[in-house]
RNA sequence: GCCAGUUUAGCUCAGUGGUAGAGCAACGGUUUUGUAAACCGUCGGUCGCCGGUUCGAGCCCGGCAACUGGCUCCA
């Protein structure tokens, strides 16, 4: 299992990089060796970080040529000399202001003192606290600016090759400069990194896209319905249908209440929920717009002029508005407003120095041209705006105050599988992993504080009662928390609620605590309305990502006001879970489908059953039937393959297939009342009577046999 | 969105400037079969799209799109 990473940008300690492995040391080191070579074939080069990664090493280069695969070769080929010549991995320990010096006359992560400062080592050198001890490894002439650790000799370094290259920005953050990264990896011996390359060609073997495609369970159509859309083809739906099935009996079991909702709202929505105007806008697809004047052009270039005109004065007044407030006496300013709201509060209170009689003239006036061409304005039809909805919460809350609810009426738990639409930036879109439409495992759990631990554990367990269903056993729970100077400013991505902020998240923490549950910390990555947990998973292939999640709320809900009446008849809002323990449909699928190789057990696969024939003889082919409409009336997925091709052909296509359960049937079998069951992976079983196996098959399928 | 690479038949892939190919799939026949491929034939392509260079472009050049590997972001 792979650690799991160290979730801060913080640095390393010196005591965490004395714990590299062996290996880490070797691909460290091969970094190293990398750099030399480039600086041999580019001595401009600009080096900034090289470490060990997972799989290998990296490391981050600045340079005009841009390197490509083609390179590789005469850059594996200077590797080879330097690893060659077996050069001592030297370490030095240098004063500070040596190292300061070497920076700037380029003698770092280069081959020789240069004409030009070694700008990022000259950056990280000014970085390094000031208690460090700042040391330089030398290989041959090569001198770079490292804590180590490193191997002996670069001879140590067995097998190693250059994989790919991609752009990375320095220390991850894109306000900084693009830097060519160039992956490899490196082991001890030639022997180890072939089997680490035939491990990749497996896997590639479970890739969900290629066994997707294989097994016609999702096809992608980037021309006509677009990219990130999956289809989900009849194998893909069948798989959903289960999934959905053990969704919905273990929600009706728990108490939840299913719901329906559609799947677009009109912009007032998103601009309570806070989507649209906290950093979520650009995630969403653009709205629709909905225009009585649509074919009324002229009268539509009217209101658009008057649209400009209005614009151009409520910015004037909002500048004079934003220094008498934000100067004036008494500290009325709202720094945590942002977009519309702020403007509507900066109105406000010009609107009442006004009304006090304080405001200038001028302002006065320019205020009144203001509302008066605002009114007109609005005596226009106005177009309105609808969004997709890229989460379900806001049509659940409003589900939520259609009634007036009581605390005899929580906890209230919404269900919906609910299809959202997200705007992923198009680099980001990835199979079945990463889409643009995704059916979510969705339900909102309204409840009161002192009923949260218990519904939060419920959920909690809920998670653990699916993993062991799908045999999901590595797996983390990555707590996330806000972080306090991303309240407000320009950079906000919180809700301002620093006082329940700390008590949801000791709420969470201790809960997970007493619950013994393992789990993570991982700061600042909250959702804007509230800490969340999410569920990190490892398909077999190593690939990492979240597969559910379970989110705290306490802001949406009363952003739109929703309340409930307590016993002491006073009114009050209630905490939100949002809650989504088998994630989206689309991950959730492409998950499995790695996770088993396709090879799913028999109550999820696309197709459980296959009834082969010996031949097409007509009696035969009578009783294959009934075996088949016998399972189909159990609504179990069979299917019939009657024609003349070969027994052996029959049965390579249904295994190719993936198909879990063949029941071949020959002259031999009819006579018996048999049937031979083979098992997909498992071979011949032999034949045995025909109602002991569907009566097998059905009771595989209704406990959810593994 | 950014950097790099890729894009030829439904799928897997050949094709180094001179008449677009193979296997599988599909379709039509023949074959009557016992646990991973019986045989024969037929169909199938504006070589991702647009433009340029050239007597001539799947191949060389440019732009765009999609996909892949990363970066940033996330279920």
């Amino acid at each position: 299992m792979p650690e799991p990473e160290k979730q801060s940008n913080e640095r390393k300690t010196l005591d965490d990089r004395q714990k590299m492995t062996e290996l880490e040391r070797i691909r460290h080191s091969c970094a190293h060796v990398l750099a030399t070579a480039i600086l041999r074939l580019w001595p401009e080069a600009q080096f900034a970080a090289g470490p060990p990664v997972e799989n290998g090493f990296y490391y981050d280069v600045d340079l005009p040529h841009r390197i490509a695969p083609e390179d590789f070769e005469k850059i594996e080929a200077e590797m080879k000399k330097e690893i060659k010549a077996n050069n001592v991995f030297e370490k030095m320990v240098v004063p500070r202001e040596q190292a300061l010096k070497d920076a700037q006359s380029g003698r770092l992560a280069a081959l020789g003192e240069r004409g030009f400062p070694s700008k990022f080592k000259l950056d990280i050198v000014q970085n390094i606290p000031e208690h460090e001890p700042i040391s330089y490894y030398k290989n041959g002439d090569f001198i770079d600016l490292c804590a180590g650790p490193h191997v002996m000799r670069t001879g140590n370094i067995g097998a190693f090759k250059l994989t790919s290259v991609a752009s990375a920005y320095y220390k991850g953050d894109e306000k900084n400069p693009q830097l060519q990264r160039i992956y490899g990896t490196a082991f001890k011996n030639k022997t180890e990194m072939e089997a680490y390359f035939n491990m990749l060609e497996e896997a590639k073997k479970r890739d969900h896209r290629k066994i997707g495609q294989e097994m016609g369970i999702f096809a992608m159509d980037p021309d006509y319905t677009g990219p990130g859309l999956p289809l989900w083809l009849p194998k893909g739906g069948a798989i959903i249908e289960e999934l959905e099935k053990l969704a919905k009996e273990t929600e009706f079991a728990a108490g939840y209440q299913r719901v329906r909702t559609p799947h677009l709202a009109k912009e007032k929505m998103y601009l309570t929920s806070g989507h649209l105007p906290i950093l979520y806008a650009e995630s969403m697809f653009p709205p629709m717009e909905l225009d009585e004047l649509k074919n009324k052009p002229e009268k539509r270039d009217e209101r658009d002029q008057l649209g400009e005109k209005v614009e151009k004065l409520k910015s004037l007044v909002l500048a004079e508005a934003d220094n008498l407030v934000t100067e004036g006496e008494g500290s009325t300013q709202r720094t945590d407003l942002v977009g519309q709201e702020r403007e509507k509060f900066l109105l406000e209170k010009i609107r009442e120095i006004r009304d006090e009689g304080n405001l200038d003239p001028g302002l006065a006036s320019l205020l009144a041209e203001f509302e008066t061409e605002h009114g007109n304005l609005l005596m226009m039809p106005q177009p309105t705006y609808y969004y997709l909805k890229a989460m379900n919460c806001p049509h659940h809350h409003r589900i939520f105050a259609a009634e007036p609810r009581s605390y005899r009426d929580l906890p209230l738990r919404l269900a919906e599988y609910g299809t959202c639409y997200r705007y992923e930036q198009s680099g980001e879109l990835f199979g079945l992993m990463r889409v643009r439409s995704l059916n979510m495992n969705d339900a909102h759990i309204y409840c009161t504080e002192e009923q949260f631990a218990a519904e939060f554990n419920a959920v909690n367990e809920m998670y653990l009662k699916y993993f062991k269903i799908f045999g999901i056993d590595k797996y983390i729970m990555r707590f996330s928390t806000h972080d306090p100077s991303r309240l407000t400013g320009d950079n906000a991505k919180f809700v301002n609620e620093p006082e329940l902020w700390k008590k949801t998240e000791d709420l969470v923490r201790q809960t997970l605590i007493d619950s013994k549950i393992n789990y993570v910390e991982v700061p600042n990555e909250a959702a804007f309305y509230g800490p969340k947990i999410d569920v990190q998973v490892w398909s077999v292939i190593g690939r990492e990502f979240t597969l559910a999640t379970n989110q705290v709320d306490f802001a949406v809900p009363k952003r739109f006001g929703l309340v409930y009446r307590d016993r002491d008849n006073t009114e009050k809002t209630p905490l939100c879970i949002h809650r989504a323990p088998l994630g989206t449909h689309e991950r959730f699928i492409g998950f499995l489908i790695e996770h088993y190789a396709g090879n799913f057990p028999l109550w999820l696969a696309p197709e459980q059953v296959r009834v082969l024939t010996i031949g097409d003889d007509e009696a035969l082919v009578n009783y294959a039937k009934l075996i088949v409409n016998e399972l189909r009336a159990s609504m179990v997925r069979a299917e019939s393959d009657f024609g003349t091709d070969k027994i052996n052909g029959k049965i390579q296509r249904a295994e190719q297939a993936k198909v879990h359960t063949m029941l071949v049937i020959g002259p031999r079998d009819m006579e018996a009342g048999n049937v031979s069951v083979r098992v997909h992976g498992k071979g011949s079983l032999g034949a045995k009577p025909k109602a002991e196996v569907i009566t097998d098959i059905l009771q595989a399928i209704k406990e959810r046999r593994p």
